[in-house]
DNA sequence: GTGTGCATACTAGTATATCAATTCTACATG
DNA sequence: CATGTAGAATTGATATACTAGTATGCACAC
């Protein structure tokens, strides 16, 4: 759970001439996470004005780090900077709902493909673990681990499939949907839908079977679209 | 071509509270295009060493808005930053060259089908210009401009499609495969035939052919991808 | 009562200074 | 001659200071 350390397109991982680690972890890095955070649980909600000034007194740096933060959180679209005058959480775009899941259906779509082609008994062990964990914590109603473990999967197919940089794309996307998604009410019964869902594409993949596999991430998708319309008349300062 | 302007997922356009535009040009966003470009074109080659207090210099301005820069296009994977050690503009990471044109296929395959749907005469219109300026400019031999309307023809479709945040994510991804290929040597006609597959998919198009649309996409991205292995052994300082 | 203009108090953007970590080099030592 | 080490030099990371836009509220004219 690192999304500092994303990117579109992975840098080169070792270098013979520089034998040097690329990018430490840093003072900005901690001020991203802690904020990427707080901005994806809804803990600072969409519309909650942020100042460089106040966030570094918090932290106890100066603001250099902390504009870091906020410029990157920016790029990723969490947070809309105004020049001279301020900045705030971003608003959820309605807009770019639909076309995040689709998006998702088409890199998804592509990654459990392969992933059917290729997987080894040892990767369907891993699905395997993760559908365990995921199981267990919905019992628990652990709506927080759960939604960690459901990462988990999407990213291990990926991973699966020989495409890590494709998982770096699907968590800039997903994460609006994921902020939209906060905000609905625990559905009873959802997460052992959703565990169900994942036993199925496990299952598919498991066959080798290409298409069913292909089906069922795009029928798992389709699943937990959030109501963006009911949303958006519960919280209407939330949406844009 | 203002990739600084370019998110994933985009912001707001307008908001009711702050009337006030998002974002203006900023000192680092400039700096941030023309490192940008010089990398993209290979004008700043791949493990070039880049230094804050030298490149800040050239542009007469202070280290902070060349480290925001920098910055941002290590996030792009464009440069590689060593702390306390240097940055480099980074080597093309082979390894990424065919994920990046796995993303394109799922992508731009899944945009060409939604445009096959629902084009307008309009719309067409619009990739008949640019079909037809493309055209003139490989007459003529203009490499550079070229390869601005090719990034213009794909971008109209995902606008087309009403998917303009996908073309951003598409851009990030295809700036590692269009820094290879910028290292092939010119094949004569190959241009004429870029322009004959985009002939082929506005016609598609035009015929709401769906399914032909996608096949002559998928045809067209298999068609460009640069021959790795040939350009390692002549240039093998610029992969890793 | 309403609209306009200006003073003021903010904000983010930029510049400069300091810090700390890494690397390179030179020299002493075996 | 090889090698290890001290220290100087260079780098990115952070702190602080300053500049310039923007919003806001009040005074004043209409």
């Amino acid at each position: 759970m690192h999304p500092a350390a994303a990117t579109a397109i992975p840098g080169l991982s070792a270098d013979a001439e520089r034998p040097t680690k690329l990018r430490r972890v840093t003072t900005a890095d901690a001020i991203f996470d802690r904020l990427y955070n707080d901005i994806v649980s809804l803990k600072m909600p969409p519309g909650m004005a942020l100042q460089e000034k106040r966030i570094a007194e918090d932290f106890a740096v100066s603001r250099t780090p902390v504009r870091e933060a906020l410029l990157r959180l920016s790029e990723g679209g969490l947070v809309d900077i105004y020049p001279q005058s301020g900045t705030v959480v971003s608003r959820v775009p309605v807009s770019a709902i639909p076309e995040a899941v689709v998006v998702r259906k088409a890199l998804e779509g592509t990654t459990v493909e392969r992933a059917a082609e290729i997987a080894s008994p040892y990767d369907l062990s891993r699905l395997d673990a993760i559908i365990t964990r995921q199981r267990a914590l919905s019992i628990l109603g652990d709506t927080s681990g759960f939604h960690e473990e459901d990462e988990a999967f999407h990213e291990a197919i990926a991973q699966i499939a020989g495409y890590p940089g494709i998982w770096g794309i699907l968590k800039s996307v997903k994460v609006q949907i994921d902020r939209a998604r906060r905000l609905t009410l625990p559905v009873l019964g959802r997460m052992e839908n959703v565990v169900g869902e994942h036993a199925i594409i496990r299952d598919t993949i498991a066959a080798h079977d290409v298409d069913a596999a292909r089906a069922a991430m795009t029928h798992h998708l389709s699943a937990v679209i959030p109501d963006v319309a009911e949303l958006r008349t519960r919280y209407p300062d939330y949406f844009c």
